[in-house]
RNA sequence: GGGUCGUUAGCUCAGUCGGUAGAGCACCGGCCUUUUAAGCCGGGGGCCGCAGGUUCGAUUCCUGCACGACCCA
């Protein structure tokens, strides 16, 4: 039957209900137990069991059995299910003829009456009173398929939710890695902040921002791409512990690990360098992970990762070294001959450096689906870590790690460059790769730079992609999956 | 950006070697007082993703486009 007939019978059904008098979208039910709770409670009755007890659930109607004179409903609550029976002696003849006529799956109701079990031992409650809670219009999606389509389910998640338990159950572990983390950090005396998600400078990341306008001031203004510049002034200001978790907007591409808006972790400790970041992350991926999975192990997509401690830490040009088989401490030119002799394809416009573009790509290419137990990667390039100091012995490289799970960048951590007047150098470097047409070069901060002239402590700090740990704990393939209310074309 | 596959009823899916399409669930009507994927009888429901082309005839073949999935860059 096309749609708009299964939602007109509705319709009549609502104006029907209306012209009764019933209110089909009241204010409030209370209720006494959810579906759990009366488990709980009366889980351990024999069958044919009946105890006398008044209670008052409410939910949405998933299921409908009408046997004539008996009618058995599935009410669906956040907790689960419990079985409702109607019958006229309970509910009395007219309104038992009245709501078999005229509920429909889907409907929300809230549901008064005494708890039993039926002759089979389902437990249920047999109404004594029923009250529409909300009338649906719309008809629900198969009944044990489930909604399957996932364009569907992506475009209408609401449906998705209420149709496939397995898509709520994300969204909880999600709330539980969060919650998982600020435990965490909040034990360790870390502060959460809340800094500018409008930027007059997008700073702290190497990516193209969305630009907006602010009327009275005139002014276009940037969705952060990061948050760091800001937290780091926050170092300077005497909080040493801080930490951020919050959305950040990158003007990208769109695909299975990419969402525009995107949650992360930021995290910066006084007095620590990135070797403290590797066991924040540690401790903290770890919490998460026993949180999620009650081990310190876990399967994705097929595949065990194992997070026992400690985790895996390889330098970068090592990494990529032994990948792609070049010796990669040459200069970039002949470094191009030798990827060139070997077949290594190198995209045009990284081929004139920096060098440090084409590293990155190799472990991108070369290495990085082979990290799936955790892995730190270590010490990158100087010229695209415009923020991170550099390497003790090597003025080449920085102390900069990536945090590889399942093939896929997890988090960014370095030790943080304190010293304004390399801090400078390191923007003029990056003005001068925009100036060759790197879009995604980062900008000179002044603000940043000033705060930096007043001393911050030497630090640590570490972004987490949120999404991609959640896809990770939840065995989701997809950014989709875990995302309320993902972005599509 | 390139390749492969997909798009058929509200949902889950069949199918048409080119002759205007089926099932189950859901919906509507009937029977049914312990079902739980309830059962039985009957009924309605389709721009076969969109636009062109080939053809007497296209949902089916071809081309393009849109959207999606996967792979590659």
């Amino acid at each position: 039957m096309p749609e708009q007939e299964l939602i007109a019978a509705r319709k009549e059904k609502l104006a029907r209900l209306r012209a009764r008098g019933i209110n089909p979208y009241p204010y409030s039910f209370s209720r006494t137990h959810t579906a759990a709770e009366l488990r709980q409670a009366f889980g351990h009755l024999n069958p044919a069991t009946h105890t006398g007890q008044g209670v008052a659930v409410a939910g949405r109607i998933m299921a409908l059995r009408r046997m004539g004179r008996a009618t058995f409903a599935d009410l669906h609550d956040r907790s689960g299910k419990i079985q409702i029976f109607l019958t006229p002696q309970t509910l009395g003849p007219e309104a038992y003829a009245f709501w078999v006529e005229h509920l429909d799956l889907g409907d929300l109701v809230g549901v008064r009456g005494e708890v039993f079990t039926t002759r089979t031992g389902e437990l249920s409650v047999a109404a004594q009173e029923l009250v529409l809670l909300a009338k649906a219009l719309r008809p629900l999606p198969e009944k044990w398929h489930g909604l399957r389509d996932v364009e569907t389910r992506y475009r209408e998640r609401a449906l998705d939710f209420l149709a496939n338990p397995q898509s709520r159950e994300i969204l909880i572990k999600r709330a539980l890695i969060l919650r998982t983390i600020r435990n965490y950090l909040d034990e360790r005396g870390f502060i959460e902040v809340e800094t500018p998600i409008l930027q007059p400078i997008p700073g702290g990341a190497s990516a193209r921002p969305f630009v907006t306008h602010h009327n009275e001031l005139d002014r276009d203004l940037y969705l952060r791409i990061a948050p760091e510049l800001y937290l780091k002034r926050l170092l300077v200001g005497g909080l040493e512990r801080v930490y951020e978790i919050g959305r950040n907007f990158r003007n990208e591409g769109i695909s299975s690990e990419h969402n525009p808006e995107f949650t992360a972790l930021e995290a910066y400790e006084a007095y620590t360098d990135y070797q403290g970041m590797m066991e924040l992350a540690e401790g903290l991926i770890e919490a998460c992970v026993l949180a999620v999975a009650g081990a310190p192990h876990l399967e994705y997509q097929g595949r065990m990762i194992n997070f026992s401690r400690p985790w895996r830490r390889v330098p970068l040009l090592e990494l990529v070294a032994e990948a792609s088989g070049c010796d990669v401490e040459k200069p970039l030119p002949e470094l191009l001959v030798e990827l060139d002799r070997k077949g290594i394809p190198v995209p045009e416009h990284l081929r004139r450096g920096p060098k440090g573009k084409v590293i990155e790509h190799l472990l991108e290419t070369c290495a990085e689906k082979d990290l799936w137990d955790p892995t730190f990667v270590l010490d990158y390039p100087l010229d695209i870590s415009p923020l991170a100091k550099r390497k003790r012995d090597r003025p080449d490289l920085t102390e900069r790690f990536e945090l590889y799970i399942a093939g896929r960048e997890v988090a960014n951590a370095f030790s943080e460059l304190n010293d304004p007047e390399e801090q400078r150098e390191r923007f003029l470097a990056q003005e001068r790769l925009r100036a060759q047409g790197d879009e995604e070069a980062q900008r000179i901060d002044e603000d940043f730079l000033r705060d930096l002239e007043l001393g911050m402590p030497p630090a640590g700090g570490i972004g987490i992609g949120i999404d991609r740990l959640t896809m990770i704990l939840t065995n989701s393939p997809s950014i989709r999956e875990v995302l309320a209310f993902p972005l599509l074309r």
